[in-house]
DNA sequence: TACCTATATAAGCATATAAGAATATAAGAA
DNA sequence: TTCTTATATTCTTATATGCTTATATAGGTA
């Protein structure tokens, strides 16, 4: 039950659950999380330190990015996902997310564009 | 979001998961949660009481009792209850307080019978 | 009325958690 | 090697959370 209950204090913080919905659609790198989400770098990247150490999600190098999926093994949690995905016109905060991840390669643009 | 992120806290605590599990099987008074779960008075009281806030549950006085029972109206929240309890299997915890839940009244006598 | 019994609330303590700012690291480019 | 970019980690501070013990309240009974 311990398992249960961490996976759902993971979901009990608005940035991880951000992140979660997110990456349920489509691969991303850190970068293109914080331009999406608008949360700062330092940040996304310890939610994301706690997701991988509950095996949540997993991260591939790929050229000068950290891209991370979300590697579910556990049915139950991935239900839960794909419920919230399936109701995601109650969240806006989500479905925005979602909307701009379409375009995601642009947060990487951005990125680079700071200077 | 917050509304649901706030489930999500609900149930990252064992006691209040147990709780909710076991309510969805049953109403029970506060004394056979505390019986059935080996949890403290005072400690299922306040976890009801979260619960209570966020209508999760709702309580009705039956003679020297009060009965708490789900009340969940929310479809999303109410699959993800489904969804645990049809992996009980995998929760220990969760299915003994369930089988001890079947012979709930037990509890209440146990209760009295303390001095 | 006074007395139980069941439940709720409060106080105090210890621990956990989140966010921002500053800094560190890793890999590629110059 | 040094510089740059992307990402990770550390430190600090503020806030939230849970548990135990003690106490309060509400309703029924004597």
């Amino acid at each position: 039950m311990d398992k249960l209950t961490r996976f759902f204090k993971i979901l009990s913080d608005e940035t991880r659950l951000r992140i979660m919905v997110l990456l349920y659609h489509r691969e991303l790198c850190v970068c293109q999380m914080c331009g999406i989400t608008g949360i700062s770098q330092p940040n996304i990247s310890k939610h994301l330190a706690k997701l991988r150490d509950m095996d949540l999600v997993k991260d591939e190098r790929k050229e000068q990015y950290t891209c991370y999926s979300l590697d579910l093994k556990d049915k139950l949690f991935e239900n839960i996902i794909e419920n919230i995905v399936n109701n995601i016109g109650e969240y806006p905060t989500l479905k925005l997310d979602i909307e701009k991840s379409k375009a995601a390669e642009k947060y990487i643009e951005l990125m680079s564009a700071k200077k």
